[in-house]
DNA sequence: GAGTAGATCCTCT
DNA sequence: GAGGATCTACTCA
């Protein structure tokens, strides 16, 4: 079953964030329907968040989608040469986003192996914020849509999991934030 | 196994 | 014109 779109616009983006652990994720790409369980995420908490693209309330044509109602897809070009996605959270007007950085691989490996050119089936194969993307085929061209729609969409799962093998941690790769980098914004499961 | 360099391009200043 | 919500391959041990 599809998450209904008002999940995605609760105001409170870090309870987004930890609800998403242990969806899944589908995408249906070039003919390729692949899915993975949701293993890792972080909030960005909008204009306050130094960490986040609309800090300070910054706009742009980039940042745009983050102003706009929850249920949208973000995806954006880190480094030069990966794709991050991100779900768009929040009322109108509220810029927070939940950047998803781990899967669990579950359909469509074969799909998977070929675009990332690996040969090995295991966790590893999308680990990783830039790697996922890869694997399920998320590019530029993936940016702003409904994830209520038939290109890119979140189910709820029926695994039970205990809340305590949710970790909590400080979130990665964003030294520049300061003391909001130290903030408990990611989730992840433990195996 | 750990540590580091290099890739590469869009966005905002 | 600088820098980034990263990954891979290569080195050295």
């Amino acid at each position: 079953m599809k998450l209904p779109i008002t999940f995605y616009q609760n105001e409170d983006v870090v309870s987004i964030a930890r609800q998403l652990i242990g969806k899944i994720l589908y995408s249906s790409i070039d003919g390729q329907l692949c899915s993975g369980l949701i293993s890792e995420t972080e909030a960005y908490a909008g204009i306050t968040d130094k960490a986040s693209h609309a800090y300070g309330g910054r706009r742009s044509a980039r940042t745009d989608v983050m102003y706009a109602e929850g249920g949208l897809s973000y995806v954006y070009l880190c480094y030069g040469m990966h794709h991050l996605f991100n779900v768009v959270t929040g009322p109108r007007d509220v810029p927070t986003a939940v950047l998803v950085r781990g899967l669990w691989p579950l359909t469509g490996i074969d799909c998977m192996l070929d675009r990332t050119k690996k040969t090995n089936i295991h966790t590893k194969l999308t680990d990783g914020p830039g790697k996922l993307t890869k694997a399920l085929g998320i590019t530029l061209n993936c940016n702003r849509l409904s994830l209520t729609g038939n290109q890119l969409w979140i189910e709820s799962n029926n695994n039970n999991f205990r809340q305590e093998d949710i970790l909590v941690t400080k979130r990665i790769g964003i030294a520049y934030a300061g003391e909001d980098a130290d903030l408990p914004y990611r989730f992840l499961l433990s195996r």
